[in-house]
RNA sequence: CGGGAUGUGGCUCAGCUUGGUAGAGCGCUUGGUUUGGGACCAAGAUGCCGCAGGUUCAAAUCCUGUCAUCCCGACCA
C-alpha cells in the first residue's frame, strides 16, 4: 500500500463533507465510546470517561458552592408512581423501559427504569418536608436514566446515558423561580468559561418544554455545522407536582401551603456537544478545563543521551499544575503528533536535541498549530499563557461560527428560503401560537429553540400568521 | 417506526454473482536500524466469516429469522 493510500485509510472523514460520519470517526478514533450488544448503550471508554470525570467535578464544585447536596435514588419507579402527575407520564411513556419479572416471578406491578427521576424526588420529599424550616431541599444527583430511543448516536442520544438532575424544593414561588434562573446561569457560565462554548440563554415554547414544567429555561448552543444542541436545561414546576404527591409544609403562619419546585439538569450529550463545537479534521480539540491531557511531552530523537531526561524534567516542572502526558513509545514523532491531535490535547510539547543546545522546547497549540518556541525558563508562564488563550481561541471561534450562522427573517417566505439554503438560526418574531410553530415545522423542517433574554424585537407581527408578535425567536434544526 | 447500506483476525476491506481446506494491507509480537509531521528490514502470532435456524455430501457464499452499526426521514435531551 503506498503512502498516500494509507493516509486514506487512517484519515477521518472531512468534517464539511460529512459531519455526521466525521463525528462517528472521531468518538471510534479517539478513543471516546465503544458500542456494545445492546442498541443505544455505548461503553465510555477510559479516555471518554475522564472528560466526563472533569465535567463532574467542576459543575459539583459550582453546585455545592451554591448550597446543593448530592443524593441516591433508586433506579426504578413502580408504575402506579410515574403514573402520579399526568402531563409527565404522558411525556415520558412512550420511551420507559420496564421491568416485569422479578427472577422466574412475575412482578404484580411493573417497574419503570427510571426516564428521570422528578416522581421518586417528590414521593421522598411528601415524607421529608413538615415545616418551613424543612425549607428549602436543595438535593442533587449524579446517575444514568433509561430512554428507549428508536434513532441513537454516540453521546447525543443514547438509550442510558449519564447526567445530573437537581431536584429543588422551595416555600415559595418566587425563591423556586430563583432558584431555576440561577442554575440556568451557572450552566450558562460553566458552557463558556470552561467548555468554550457560547449559548443562548433563554426559555422554551410551550411546545418544546419539559413534560411537567410550568417553564422550561435552556442553554442552546450552535454547532460547527448549523445545527443546535440543548445543552442544558433548567425547569420551573410550579406546584404542580406537590399538588400531585401532596407535597405541604406548615408555614410560619401557622397554614399549610404547598411547596414549588425546580429541577435541572446536563448530561454526557454536552460530550458530543464539545465535539461538534470545538473538533477539526484532525480530531478532538478539547478546552484545557476538561481535557483528561492538558500537555503531552513528545520526546524527540528519544535515544540520544540526554533527551529524556530533559523530557522528564518538562514533565517534572509541569506535573504539579497540570494534567501532562509524556510518550516514550517507540512509535515516530509524525505519528504522536497526529494521536495527540485525534485525542484534542491542547498543548503538545517537543524537545528534541536541537532544543536542549539551546536550553529550549518547542510549543505547539492543538487549535492552530502555531509552533513557539519557549526558552526553558519561561516554560510554565508559557504554557499557562497559551492554554488560556487557547480557551479563549475556542470561545471566539465558536461564537463567530454562531454568528455568521445566525440569520434574520420577516415573511414566512423568507423563512423558508433561508431554511432551504442555509444551516444555522433563524431569528424571527413569533405570536405565541402553537399552531404557527406547527406552521414553520412543516413549512421549513425547523423547530423553535430559544426565546433569548434581553434581545430586542426586530419586528411587531407574528413571521408566520402576521397577528401582533410577542417574542423573538431562535429557531432551526436540532441534534 | 419507515427507506437505504453494512456486519469476514485489533482496524480498513477483498472473497459471495457461479457453494468445495478463509485472504490482503495496516496494526500486534520478537530482534535490529530509525526518530523535528502518521519510519524501515527480517521473522512470527492472530478467524465457529454478527447470532439462530434451514437447504445441501458440503455454506462466509443460497434461503428464513434475528441482533447490531452507519446514513436519510418521522419522534425525542
Amino acid at each position: 500500500m503506498s503512502n498516500n493510500e494509507k493516509k486514506l485509510v487512517e484519515q477521518i472523514t472531512s468534517m464539511d463533507e460529512d459531519f455526521a460520519r466525521w463525528y462517528t470517526d472521531i468518538v471510534k478514533k479517539a478513543d471516546l465510546i465503544d458500542y456494545s450488544s445492546v442498541k443505544g448503550c455505548m461503553i465510555i471508554r477510559p479516555y471518554g470517561y475522564a472528560i466526563w470525570e472533569h465535567i463532574q467535578r467542576l459543575l459539583d464544585t459550582r453546585f455545592k458552592e451554591t448550597g446543593h447536596e448530592n443524593i441516591y435514588m433508586p433506579l426504578f419507579i413502580p408504575e402506579s408512581l410515574l403514573n402520579k402527575e399526568k402531563e409527565h407520564v404522558e411525556g415520558f411513556a412512550p420511551e420507559v423501559a420496564w421491568v416485569t419479572m422479578g427472577g422466574s416471578e412475575h412482578l404484580t406491578e411493573r417497574l419503570c427504569v427510571r426516564p428521570t427521576s422528578e416522581v421518586l424526588f417528590c414521593e421522598h420529599y411528601a415524607n421529608i418536608i413538615r415545616s418551613y424550616r424543612d425549607l428549602p431541599k436543595l438535593y442533587n444527583q449524579w446517575c444514568s436514566v433509561v430512554r428507549w430511543e428508536k434513532t441513537t448516536r454516540p453521546f447525543l442520544r443514547s438509550r442510558e446515558f449519564l447526567w445530573q438532575e437537581g431536584h429543588t424544593m422551595h416555600a415559595t414561588a418566587k425563591e423556586a423561580k430563583a432558584e431555576t434562573l440561577q442554575m440556568l446561569d451557572v450552566y450558562a457560565d460553566f458552557f463558556e468559561q470552561q467548555l468554550s462554548i457560547p449559548v443562548l440563554k433563554g426559555q422554551k415554547t410551550d411546545k418544546e418544554k419539559f413534560a411537567g414544567a410550568v417553564a422550561t429555561y435552556t442553554v442552546e448552543a450552535l454547532m460547527h455545522d448549523g445545527k443546535a444542541l440543548q445543552g442544558g436545561t433548567s425547569h420551573y414546576f410550579g406546584d404542580g407536582f406537590a399538588r400531585a404527591f401532596d407535597i405541604r409544609y406548615l408555614d410560619s403562619d401557622n397554614q399549610l401551603k404547598y411547596c414549588h419546585q425546580t429541577s435541572w439538569g446536563v448530561s454526557t450529550r454536552i460530550i458530543g456537544g464539545i465535539i461538534m463545537t470545538h473538533g477539526d479534521d484532525s480530531g478532538l480539540v478539547l478546552p484545557p478545563a476538561v481535557a483528561p491531557i492538558q500537555v503531552v511531552i513528545i520526546p524527540v530523537q528519544q535515544h540520544k543521551a540526554g533527551v529524556l531526561e530533559a523530557a522528564e524534567a518538562l514533565r517534572a516542572r509541569l506535573a504539579g499544575r497540570y494534567r501532562v502526558s509524556m510518550d516514550t513509545t517507540d512509535n515516530s514523532p509524525g505519528w504522536k503528533f497526529a494521536e495527540y491531535e485525534m485525542k484534542g490535547v491542547p498543548l503538545r510539547l517537543e524537545i528534541g536535541p536541537r532544543d536542549i543546545e539551546a536550553d529550549r522546547c518547542v510549543l505547539v497549540r492543538r487549535d492552530n498549530r502555531q509552533k513557539l518556541t519557549v526558552p526553558l525558563a519561561e516554560l510554565e508562564a508559557v504554557v499557562s499563557e497559551q492554554l488560556e488563550a487557547l480557551r479563549v481561541a475556542l470561545y471566539e471561534k465558536a461564537k463567530e461560527n454562531r454568528r455568521a450562522r445566525t440569520y434574520t427573517a420577516h415573511t414566512l417566505d423568507e423563512v423558508k428560503s433561508i431554511a432551504a439554503e442555509k444551516a444555522g438560526y433563524i431569528k424571527a418574531m413569533w405570536c405565541g401560537e402553537s399552531a404557527c410553530e406547527e406552521t414553520l415545522k412543516a413549512a421549513a423542517d425547523i423547530s423553535s429553540r430559544c426565546i433569548p433574554f434581553g434581545e430586542s424585537p426586530i419586528g411587531d407581527s407574528c413571521v408566520c400568521c402576521g397577528s401582533p408578535a410577542k417574542k423573538l425567536v431562535y429557531w432551526g434544526k436540532a441534534y
